[in-house]
This record gives structure tokens, sequence and C-alpha cells, in this order.
DNA sequence: GAGCACTGC
């Protein structure tokens, strides 16, 4: 092996390294420990920008304290006076509890109170809740029903720089409440009112019609202050975009990361990553490495060679212990890479993007970085979202280097040159421009912003991909000819947390008589990785898959799943019926284990499962708010693939002579993903949830249909042509 | 006969 000084090159300074040193701080009381923090001594400052000014603009670093620390200053400044609130939004849900957990304690009160959190499927909040966490998909669904979010007097936007699709249209809706919210002293709650500023919204029309049963007067809540907190450098991007808004800079506190390059561009990264890996391992003192790989596939292999080499070191030598995580990975595995190493071994951890912000790991020192991540894009003319290997950008690496010195100063070792680096893009490309828009659309409509187009995005979408989504929506009936949302269709969509497909075949459900059943596949198909198939395992989880498949197709599939396993584990307690949270609450540890038990026995990734019963339970309680019935059509499975065929009608997909399938809207040709039920079934029709590209194109997620059932369903789409003849052109345009 | 980064409602 070459050694480590001829492999790369050091980097003497840069932004990773002027980081200030930080000190041990001990075990210091809260209140000592609060005001060491870099931020306590702008905290005046802080308050007095936001006092003048409609938005403020923080960019501070890892350690500053500015989540913690910001509400709490404008709490004490009496921004909750009058019982209004400080929201604060964070991207993920794991970051809204625990941030509200420390808050309470610092504070002095319980979670809930005084402080509380909000994320989905739990609302930890009360009447006297002051400072509330969220995540930002939950503030815009409080802004379906409260389109001025009347109760904050101070919304924090946290992470902006991740650019979430919530967050970037939380951006140009904040803005626009500030807007509305300027009027001082009473505004009157009137329809015309709303009209002349174009926010007529059904669910305004609701608040104002609850407001008027005491006084066609409400109180004006005053003006929303608006604070975003970032941690790059990308400052006048977000100034510009809030109106020329001040920026205040606050230090971090990092330990110093040393970064090195290669000297040369390295043909095999997963080579150069293994090498790297044993010359830390052999060279450096001790400290957990951390490396970032793009996929599971790739982990996999990794994690193989890995321990094959692992076998020819040194029997001095210390072991090394190859511990994998991504996402997809069972919850029981990854608590692994939390076990601190034995005594005498070097963890290695081979990590997907999950390492990069969304858990942090101890232990870590050294961190190696190829420079590469798997990133969603999406191609707004064909309609197909894909996924693809993509270099990082300059933040990305930062983020990445900055995982190695989270407790003592660390080193990163990136795998390309430093004149690599240089060409990167300085931030990575929004979301809101990698991805399909139609649920965005659907929302802004709901929230009354008919002109899409126009809307104030701070990084426009590509304007093709509004336009396809507006199309979308006019299919599914969710907008009008003037392109509004319908009532009560697009409304009643709106209110489903769910892809606008999706909601619509919960409505179509209801009318065909089987919502029950519908209600389960759409859960089911709202999670991922529901199989779990290890590598060694394959012909095992493929057999034990076999016990719940349906030969109609994966739809039927995934319902016998929880079918089986209400039967199995819940033992019809509750009639058959389960809920996570209340299984939450009574179960024993032994019930856990009967649980975990099933899913292992099944290979089913418990975590999934789980989830998928959350959400079941919360779209049946949104149908029965809606007042729509929870229908079965018990044994009828026609009627529930009849309903399939209606609702995903612009999914259907038909054999072609040579074996492929057509699909009848896109005109692709496309393949039946391997694991289907249906994989080699041949069926003569189909419809399907999900067209993925890799090597070819295949359809996932598919039940077999009478291509007959299209024409009858779906006359707006198809006409009645000769669909027996499968190289006639079936589809009107 | 194959492979799906990560979030979020």
């Amino acid at each position: 092996m070459p050694s480590m000084a001829s492999r790369y090159s050091q980097r003497p300074s840069g932004p990773d390294d002027d980081k200030r040193r930080s000190f041990k701080d001990g075990r210091r009381a809260l209140l000592e420990q609060r005001r060491s923090l870099p931020i306590a001594s702008v905290a005046e400052k802080l308050v007095e920008h936001v006092k003048k000014s409609d938005t403020l603009v923080v960019i501070g670093e890892t350690g500053s304290g500015k989540t913690t620390q910001l509400p709490q200053f404008l709490h004490s400044a009496g921004f909750c006076k009058g019982g209004m609130m400080i929201g604060i939004t964070q991207p993920r849900r794991v970051a809204a509890i625990t941030v509200a957990t420390r808050v309470a304690e610092e504070m002095g009160t319980e979670v809930g109170k005084e402080v509380g959190y909000s994320i989905r499927f739990e609302d930890v909040t009360s009447p006297v809740t002051q400072l509330k966490y969220m995540t930002d998909g939950m503030l815009l669904r409080e802004a379906l029903l409260d389109p001025l979010l009347s109760k904050y007097s101070v919304i924090v936007i946290d992470e902006a720089h991740e650019r979430t699709i919530h967050t970037d249209v939380l951006f140009g809706l904040l803005k626009g409440v500030q807007e509305r919210r300027k009027c001082a002293g009473f505004s009157h709650i009137h329809d015309n009112k709303l009209n002349s500023i174009g926010q007529n919204t059904a669910a305004e029309k609701q608040v104002a019609v609850v407001s008027n049963g005491h006084s066609l007067f409400r109180k004006s809540t005053g003006p929303l202050k608006l604070v975003v907190m970032s941690a790059t450098l990308d400052t006048k991007g977000f100034c510009d975009y809030f109106n020329g808004a001040t920026a205040v800079y606050v230090q971090g506190r990092q330990f110093p990361v040393q970064i090195f390059y290669t000297y040369t561009a390295e043909a095999d990264y997963l080579e150069a990553a293994l090498l790297t890996t044993f010359q830390i391992h052999m060279e450096e003192s001790l400290g957990d490495i951390l490396v970032f790989l793009t996929g599971q596939e790739e982990i996999e292999s990794m994690e193989r060679l890995l321990r094959e080499r692992a076998t020819h070191l040194p029997e001095t030598a210390l072991k090394l212990l190859v511990v994998p995580i991504y996402a997809a990975l069972p919850s029981e595995h990854q608590m692994r890479v939390f076990q601190p190493a034995p005594v005498g071994a070097r963890k290695v951890i081979l990590a997907t993007n999950i390492a990069e912000a969304s858990l942090t790991i101890p232990g870590i020192q050294y961190v190696i970085d190829p420079g590469l991540v798997k990133a969603r894009a999406y191609n707004p003319h064909t309609g197909v979202e894909s996924l693809a290997i993509v270099p990082v950008s300059k933040a990305q690496a930062q983020q990445r280097s900055g995982r190695a010195g989270r407790e003592a100063p660390g080193k990163c070792f990136r795998l390309y040159t430093e004149d690599s680096f240089a060409k990167l893009d300085d931030t990575t490309v929004p979301e809101i421009k990698r991805c399909n828009l139609a649920n965005v659309v659907l929302q802004l409509k709901a929230l009354g912003i008919d002109d899409v187009l126009g809307f104030d995005f701070m990084d426009k979408p590509c304007r093709t991909t509004i336009v396809k989504s507006l199309e979308h929506l006019y299919t599914l009936g969710a907008l009008n000819d003037e392109g509004k949302l319908s009532d009560p269709l697009g409304f009643r969509m709106s209110r489903f947390p769910l892809e606008p497909l999706y909601a619509k075949a919960m409505l179509v459900s209801s009318e065909f008589g089987c919502s029950k059943e519908m209600l389960a596949a759409i859960a089911m198909l709202s999670v991922e990785s529901l199989f779990y198939t290890p590598r060694d395992k394959i012909k095992e989880a493929n057999n034990a898959k076999k016990r719940f498949a349906s030969q109609d197709g994966d739809h039927i599939t995934f319902i016998n799943v929880l079918r089986i396993y209400s039967l199995e584990v819940d033992e019809g307690q509750r009639g058959g019926d389960v809920d996570s949270s209340t299984l939450d609450r009574r179960a024993s540890k032994k019930t856990e284990k009967v649980i975990r038990n099933w899913c292992t026995a099944n290979y089913i990734n418990g975590r999934s499962l789980r989830r998928a019963i959350d959400i079941r339970k919360q779209i049946q309680g949104h149908m029965e708010s809606m007042g729509l019935p929870i229908i079965s059509c018990g044994e009828d499975m026609l009627v529930f693939r009849r309903c399939l065929a209606a609702s995903f009608f612009l999914n259907a997909a038909r054999r072609q002579l040579d074996g492929t399938y057509r699909a009848l809207s896109s005109r692709q040709t496309v393949s039946i993903h391997p694991s289907s039920v249906l994989h080699g079934k041949k069926p003569e029709c189909v419809v399907f949830n999900e067209l993925v590209r890799t090597n070819r194109s295949y359809i996932r997620s598919i039940t077999q249909i009478d291509s007959l059932w299209l024409p009858e369903l779906a006359p707006q789409y198809y006409a009645a042509l000769d669909l027996a003849n499968p190289t006639q052109r079936s589809l009107q345009s």
C-alpha cells in the first residue's frame, strides 16, 4: 500500500478548519451551558432585528445553539404575549422531537406544555403551548386550515439550506401571509374582502364562517415575523429573496477537521475507499471510520470486500468491525452502528446519505468521501422519475467532512482532487426542481393560489413540470375548466396526505363499495421496502412472500399481508383491526417480541408495516371526517380490481406480441418488475403504480385487469377502439 | 428474472 502522504495532499486551511476549537464543557448547570453558547452573545441583537424588521436571516454553523436558543430569546422578549405562538419548523420528525424535549428541559417544563411538538401521527401540544416545534410539512397542513397562520407571531424556518420541497413552498407562502397580515388594527373577515386579495379558499371561508358565529370582525393577529435559519453561506440568495432582509452570523462550535484530497483522480472509487480504509486502520490512531457510499448494493459489496481483505491483516493488528446502515435496513440492524466498537477493534460504518444529516453516529473520527450521491431526477417531458449517481455539491462535501469533528478533531479523506472540488456546484439543486409537482400544485390551489406559474418561488421549477402537474390534476377532475380547485372533488383530494392519484382512488373506492380494501392497499403503497430480502436469503424471502401472494396481483397481495398480520398477531382482539399506537400502548415486551418474530419469520420490515398501519388509520380518519363510508367488498375482489382500473386508468399497460408491455398513456415499452407477484405470469392487461427506470423500464405494484374495463370505466380517456388488437393505437390523444 | 438516496403530510 502506498503511504498516506503519497496519496493525499493536505489542504492547509479552509472553511472546514476555521471553526473555533471547542472546549470540554463538562457537566455545568443548564443555564451556564446556555450562556456559554456562541449565540448567547448576540441574543439582544437578534431580538432587536426581529422586532424592527419583517424577516431575519440567521446563518449559524453546527453547535451555535440557534435551534434551541433563538426561540427562547423571542419568548423572553414577549413574542408569545396574548396567546400567540412561535412556530419552529424542522425538515425531520426526530429533530422536532429531540429539540422540543431539550428546550422543555431548559425552560423547566414538560414537553406538551409551554413547549411542544407536532409531527404526523403525533401532536404533543396543548392550549398553553407557546413554542411549537414541528416538521415543515406539518406547518403546510396547518396553513390549509388557517391560511393566515393567525396563531403565530413568529415562524422560524430552521435548516433552510436543506431546501426541502416543503420549506420552499413555505417560503413563498409565508411571504404572502406577511403581506396580508400587515393590515393593522381589525380585519374584516368577509368573502368580498377575501376576494379582493385573491385568497378566497374554501378553508378560509370556513374560518370566516366560524368567526362570524360570534362577530363579523376578528381581531387582527398583527404582523407575522419570519426568521430563516441556515447553515450555508448562501446568504445573498436568502436575503435577496426576502426583500433585502438582514443577515446575522452566529459562530459555530465544531472541532477542526483536516481535509485531504487525492493527487490524481481515482478510476475506481470503491477500490480507493477500500485502500483508504485500510490505510487509516494501519496508520492512524483509534477512532471510527465513516464511509459515504451511494446505495444498498454498493454497501453490500464493499462490506464483502472489506471482510475478505480484513482476513489478511497481520495477527497483531486491531480488528476491523464492518457495520452497514441505510434507510431500508430494518431498525434492529440499524441499531448496530450506535454500539461502540469492542475493545481491540475499530468500527467502519458504510453509510448512504442517511449519515449526512439524518442521524449522528458517535465516535466518528475519520470520514471517507468518494464525492458521489444517488439523487432523484425528474424528466417533465416523459413524467418519469429516476435515481442517478451524481457528484455532491460543495456544501454537501462540507457537511460530510463535518461528521468527523463532532467530538474531537478529525480527518476527512476526499477521494478526488482539489481541482475537482473547486468545480463542484456550491449547493445542491433544491428538491422542488427535481421532482413531480402534482401534489405541490394541488396544495397551492387549495391554499387559494390560483396562479401557480406566477407563484413566488425562491427557485422556480421548470415551467413544463408545473404545466404537466396542472394537466394531470385536470385529468383527475381536481381542477375545473377555469383551472380552479373543483368542489367537492378537488377540495377533498387536497385534504388527504397522499399523492393526488391515491387521494382520487380513495374517493373512487367509496363509490365502488370497496373503500376498506383501497384503504389497506393505499397505505401499503405509501411505504417503501415492505418486504426485506437479505442478499444471502433471497430464496427463503421469496418463499415467505408466497403465502401472501394473490394471482390477481400485488395490490391484493398487500391487502393479504395486513389481513394475515391481523389474524396471526393481533388475534382479532379489536375485531381484526389494529393500529400501532394502541399496540404500543398495551404492548408488553412479550407482544412486541411476537410482532418482531412474525415480521422476521415472514421477511417483512416491521417499521414499514407499522407505518402502513398508522397511515391506514390516518386516511380512515380523513374519510370519516368527510362523511365517506368505509365499506368492504368482502370476498368479491372483482369489484376491487374494477375500482383499481377506474382509479389508475392513467397507468395501464397491455402485453404486446413480443411479451413486453406498452404503457397506454406514455406509449413507453415496459417490463413487469421481477419483484411483482405477476412476474412471469403474462397477464394481458394491467394497471400499475410505479414506473422505475434502471437498465430497463420496469412497472411495479401491478394488478391484472380486463382491458374492456378501460373504455367502460374511463370513457373520457379511452375510446372503445379495438382493444383486442395489441398493435392498434388504443389511446385517443 | 432485479435492485430502490433521503425526507415529509
